[in-house]
DNA sequence: ATGAAAGCGCTAACAA
DNA sequence: TTGTTAGCGCTTTCAT
C-alpha cells in the first residue's frame, strides 16, 4: 500500500512509451499497435494506474459532476428527487455533489455558488421567489430548476400545482364536502398555485376556501397547526394539506383530539410519500412524481451539458391517489361514540 | 455574462501585482500593504474572480470533498445518515459527494473506487462481509465505516446491534410474551448480531427464537413476509423486525389479515424512523441514532483528514422507544370481534 | 503510429 | 513585502 498513486508518467516510463500515448490509450482517443496496447494494458494493471480526474478536469473543463441542491433530505419529496437524480447521473457516468440547505435561505446562495464552482451544472430546488433568483443565471453553469419558473430563462421542471389542488378539491366536493380548508405552507412560492387551484374549484360550486398556514413543511408543523384548524370557529369537514408530511402530522393530532378519520374530517396530502400508505387511515394524496422529477431534471441537465437545447420547461401531470383518509361526507353526526 | 471566468492571472495583471501575491491574498496566507490589499480587493470584486478549486486541489492534493456511499437513500436510516453527514461536512466547509448504490453489491465496488478518486476521504455503508471488504483499505484514502467491523483496521462506527434486539426481547418478555419471532434481513451482516441479541435474551428464559427472513429491508418486503410469519405453523405473539420499514409493512399486512395490533400480536422495529410515530399503532422501536452516526462518522473522517488519529471505533448505544405497537400479552382470546 | 512540448489555474518554495 | 519560477497530472496540438 503505497501512499502516492502512480501517474501517467510512471506508466509511460514502465511501458517505455510517451505520456501522450498513455493518455490517448487510456481515453480511447487513438488506437495503437497491438504490442504497445498489450504492454500498456499490462503495466496499467500491474501499477494499478487510474487517471486522475482532477488533472483531467483542469484541461477539459468538465468534471462529470452534477450539483444537486435541495432543501431537506428528510422530506420524502426530496429524498425521491435525490433517488431519481442519482440513478440518471450514475447511468451517464456522472456523480452527484449534494447540498442540503436545510431550509435555510440565508446560506442557500453561498452554498450554491460554492457548489457551482465544482460541477458542470446544477439541479436546484429553492424557495426563493423568482425576482430574488436572478443570480442563478450568473453561475455561468447550466442550471435546471426543480419547479416551474415563469420569468427566469432557465430550463425548469415542475408539476402542475394548480391542477393538483383542483383535483383534490373536486374529489372532496364529489364526496359531498362543502366546508373545505387548505392547510398550506405560505413560505413556499408554489403554495400560491396550490391555494389557487383549490379556490378555483370551490368557486365553481360557490364555495370559499379557508386557508391556514403551517410554519414548516413537516409532520411536526402539521401536528401543531391541527387544533387551530379543527377547533377554530370554522371547523372544516375536509382539509387539503400542503404536503403529505403536514397531513400525517395533522391526522395524528386530529385523532388524539378525538376526531375520527375520515368520518369526522377528511384529510389529503400532496406528494405521495411512501409512508402515506402505512398511516391510518391510509392517506389520500396526489402523486407529484418526485423521483421522476429528479430523473428528468438530471437528464435535462445532462442533455444541456452535451450541447442539446430542448424545450425550456416541462410540467408533469399530477395524479390523484384515493385512499382511506377521504370519505363521503355524512352530515354532522356525533363526534365521538 | 462571459463564459470564461477570470483567472488569478487576470487579477494579477489588472491589479499590477504578481500571481503569487494574488494567491497569497486570496488564501489569507500572507498579509500585504494596505494599498495592495485594497487594490486586490477591488479588482477581484470588479472581475468577479473566484479561485478555481480544481487547480487548487491539484496542487494541495486536497479537494475538501467527502465521499458518502450509502445503500438506499429511500431508507430512512440512510436519509438520516446523509442528513447528519451533510451538516457536519458543511460546518467544516466540506462538500458531500453522494453515491447511492441502490443495494446493488455488483456495482458497489466500482462506484466506491471511482468515488475515492475525487474525494479526500470516504464514509461508507456497505453490506459486504468483512472478508470481502479488504479492497477498501487500498483506496489510499481515509475511510470511516458505517458499521462496526472487527478485523478490518479502519475507523468505524456502529450501534450495538446485539443489545438492541436484546432490549426488545426483554421488553417483550416483560410484557408476558413467550412466543417471539424475529423477522430479519439475512443479507445484512449485522443481521446475525441482531439474531444473537434476541436469542440470548430468550435463552435466559429458556425460550427459543423463531427466525424468519425478509427479502429486502423495505416495507414491501415486510408486507410480503407477514403471512408466512403469522399464518404459519408457529404463530408468534410478538415479532421483532429487522427495521422499522419491515415492521411498518408487516403491520399493514397483519391488519389486513384481520389481526388486531397490538392485542393479537406485538410488533417492533429498529431505527426510530420518523414515520413510526405516525403509523397506527405507533411503532415501538429502538433508536439507532442514524443521524448522529452520520455526524460522528463525518467528524471522525474530518479529524483523520486533519491528521488526528483518535480511537479506531465507536459503538453507539441503542435506546428503546416504547410506543403502542407492543402491549401486555393476554392469553389467546378471540382473534376478531 | 508515436512523441515532444506547451500549457490548464493554481500554490509553494525560494529570491529579491 | 512582493515577485520568480517550477511544477501538480493530464490533454492536445503539432511534429516525426
Amino acid at each position: 500500500m503505497k501512499n502516492t498513486s502512480p501517474t501517467i508518467r510512471d506508466v509511460a516510463v514502465a511501458a517505455d512509451v510517451s505520456v501522450a500515448t498513455v493518455s490517448k490509450y487510456v481515453n480511447g482517443t487513438k488506437r495503437f499497435s497491438p504490442e504497445v496496447e498489450l504492454r500498456l494494458k499490462e503495466t496499467i494493471g500491474k501499477l494499478g494506474y487510474r487517471s486522475n480526474p482532477l488533472a483531467r478536469s483542469m484541461i477539459t473543463g468538465r468534471t462529470r459532476t452534477i450539483g444537486l441542491a435541495i432543501l431537506d433530505i428528510s422530506n420524502p419529496h426530496f429524498t425521491n428527487v435525490v433517488k431519481g437524480a442519482n440513478r440518471v447521473a450514475l447511468e451517464h457516468d456522472y456523480t452527484l455533489l449534494l447540498v442540503d440547505t436545510e431550509e435555510n435561505p440565508t446560506r442557500e446562495r453561498a452554498l450554491i455558488e460554492a457548489l457551482a464552482q465544482r460541477v458542470d451544472g446544477l439541479v436546484i430546488s429553492s424557495r426563493l421567489p423568482e425576482d430574488e433568483s436572478a443570480w442563478m443565471l450568473d453561475l455561468n453553469k447550466p442550471v435546471v430548476m426543480l419547479r416551474h419558473v415563469h420569468e427566469l430563462t432557465m430550463p425548469n421542471i415542475g408539476i402542475d400545482n394548480r391542477l393538483a389542488t383542483y383535483m383534490l378539491a373536486r374529489h372532496l366536493l364529489n364526496l359531498g364536502h362543502r366546508r373545505i380548508a387548505y392547510l398550506g405552507f405560505g413560505h413556499a412560492p408554489i403554495n400560491d398555485e396550490r391555494v389557487r387551484g383549490a379556490r378555483e374549484c370551490l368557486a365553481e360550486a360557490d364555495l370559499a376556501l379557508d386557508v391556514y398556514d403551517a410554519h414548516a413543511p413537516t409532520a411536526a408543523a402539521g401536528e401543531q397547526a391541527c387544533s387551530k384548524v379543527l377547533l377554530g370557529p370554522r371547523r372544516p369537514d375536509a382539509v387539503i394539506c400542503y404536503n403529505d408530511l403536514i397531513a400525517l402530522g395533522f391526522m395524528k393530532e386530529a385523532k388524539s383530539l378525538g376526531f375520527r378519520l375520515p368520518q369526522d374530517v377528511s384529510v389529503t396530502g400532496i406528494d405521495n410519500a411512501p409512508y402515506g400508505e402505512y398511516a391510518e387511515p391510509r392517506l389520500t394524496t396526489v402523486d407529484t412524481q418526485s423521483e421522476k422529477m429528479g430523473e428528468l431534471a438530471t437528464q435535462k441537465l445532462i442533455d444541456a451539458l452535451s450541447g442539446q437545447t430542448d424545450t425550456a420547461h416541462l410540467i408533469l401531470e399530477p395524479r390523484l391517489i384515493v385512499r382511506e383518509s377521504t370519505a363521503a361526507y355524512a352530515a354532522a353526526g356525533p363526534k365521538k361514540t
